[in-house]
DNA sequence: TTGTTGGTTCGGTATAAAACGAACTAAAAC
DNA sequence: GTTTTAGTTCGTTTTATACCGAACCAACAA
C-alpha cells in the first residue's frame, strides 16, 4: 500500500501547498516536509517516503538533503540497522521562529533606511505619510519581542 | 540621465531584492515597487520607469499592471496631460498589513488542524511536543492581535 | 567475491517563469 | 487625415526550476 487514510494524504497535501507557499521549497520538499510533521515520533524510512511520494530515489534524496541542512527534519538510527529514520527535527518549531524573527530584523533595518531616506529626499510624502511608517515601526517591533519572547519560553520547555 | 543619485540606485537595489524574496514577485516588478517606494510623492511616468530599470516597454507594462491589480501602486492624471503618473499606492502598508493577516489567519487554521490530526494518530509524538505547539499557537494569535490592532490604528489616522 | 541494501551523484529533460520585440490601438496634436 | 504619444497585446526567446534515470559507491551479508 502506497500511503495512509484518505484523511492524512488529504492534511498532508494541504500543508504541503501552505510550505510550497511561504517557504519557497520546491513541491516534493514542502510535501515531504508535510509528511515528516503529520507522522509518528519514531518517523520514516526512505523507502517509505518514496512510497508515499510516488517520486524518484534522486528527487527524494535531493530533497530530504535539502531539508536536513535547514534542520526542518533529522534523522535517526536504530543500532544494527543501517536504514536512517527521517522525522521532522524536534526543534524544528523553534527554528522556523528564529528564521522569521532574522527576517523580521532585516526588515525593521530596511524600513529605517526608506523612511530615512524618504525624510531626506521626498520630504513631502514623507509629512505625508511618516505617521503610518511610525506604526509599522511599532507593529514590527512588537513582532520582534513576540517572537523573541516565544523562542525563549520554548527553550525553557524543552530543557525541563 | 538613466536614473538618479548612486544612492538611491543602491536603495532601490536593496529595497526590491527583499521584495523579490519575500513578496514573490518577479524581479522587475519588485524593483519597479521599490522605485515607487523611494520616490516623491508625485510619482514617475512610465518612460521615467522605463529609463530607470531599463527594461523593455512590454515588461514594464506588464509588471505595473500586476502592482496596479495588487494594489501597491497607484496612479493618477494631471488634466491637459496624457501621461500616468505612477506611485506607490496611498495603503500600501495597510494593504500589506491585510495580506500578511489573511496568511496568518489561515496559519492558525492549518496549525489547529495538525495538532488536532498529531493528537488522535502520533499520540506519543503529541505527548512529546504538545507543550511547544500551545506555545506556537499563541505566539500566531498574538501577531495576528497585533496586525489587526495595527490595522485599525493606521485606518484611523488616515481618515482624519 | 559476489550480491544486496541504502542511499548519492551527475547529466539530461520537461516545464514554467521572466523578459523581449514588433505590431497594434486609442486618444490627442498638428 | 496623418503623425505623435502613451501605452497594450501577443508570439517568441531566454533562463531557471523541478524532477528524472542510470550509473555509481560504501557497507554489510552470503
Amino acid at each position: 500500500m502506497a500511503c495512509c487514510p484518505e484523511e492524512k494524504k488529504k492534511l498532508i497535501e494541504e500543508v504541503g501547498l501552505h510550505f510550497e507557499k511561504v517557504s519557497q521549497m520546491a513541491p516534493l520538499a514542502a510535501r515531504i516536509y508535510a509528511i515528516m510533521i503529520l507522522s509518528p515520533y519514531d518517523g520514516h524510512t526512505f523507502d517509505e517516503i518514496l512510497e508515499m511520494t510516488r517520486a524518484s530515489k534522486s528527487s527524494v534524496s535531493t530533497q530530504l538533503n535539502f531539508l536536513l541542512q535547514l534542520k526542518k527534519v533529522e534523522y535517526f538510527t536504530k543500532s544494527g540497522d543501517r536504514k536512517r529514520y527521517f522525522r521532522a527535527s524536534k526543534t524544528y518549531l523553534i527554528n522556523t521562529l528564529k528564521e522569521e524573527l532574522e527576517k523580521i530584523n532585516q526588515q525593521i533595518i530596511l524600513t529605517s533606511k526608506i523612511t530615512e531616506f524618504n525624510s531626506l529626499y521626498n520630504q513631502h510624502k514623507f509629512k505625508e505619510y511618516g505617521g503610518i511608517s511610525v506604526l509599522y515601526r511599532s507593529y514590527l517591533i512588537k513582532e520582534q519581542e513576540n517572537m523573541r519572547s516565544t523562542i525563549e519560553k520554548m527553550s525553557k520547555l524543552k530543557t525541563q
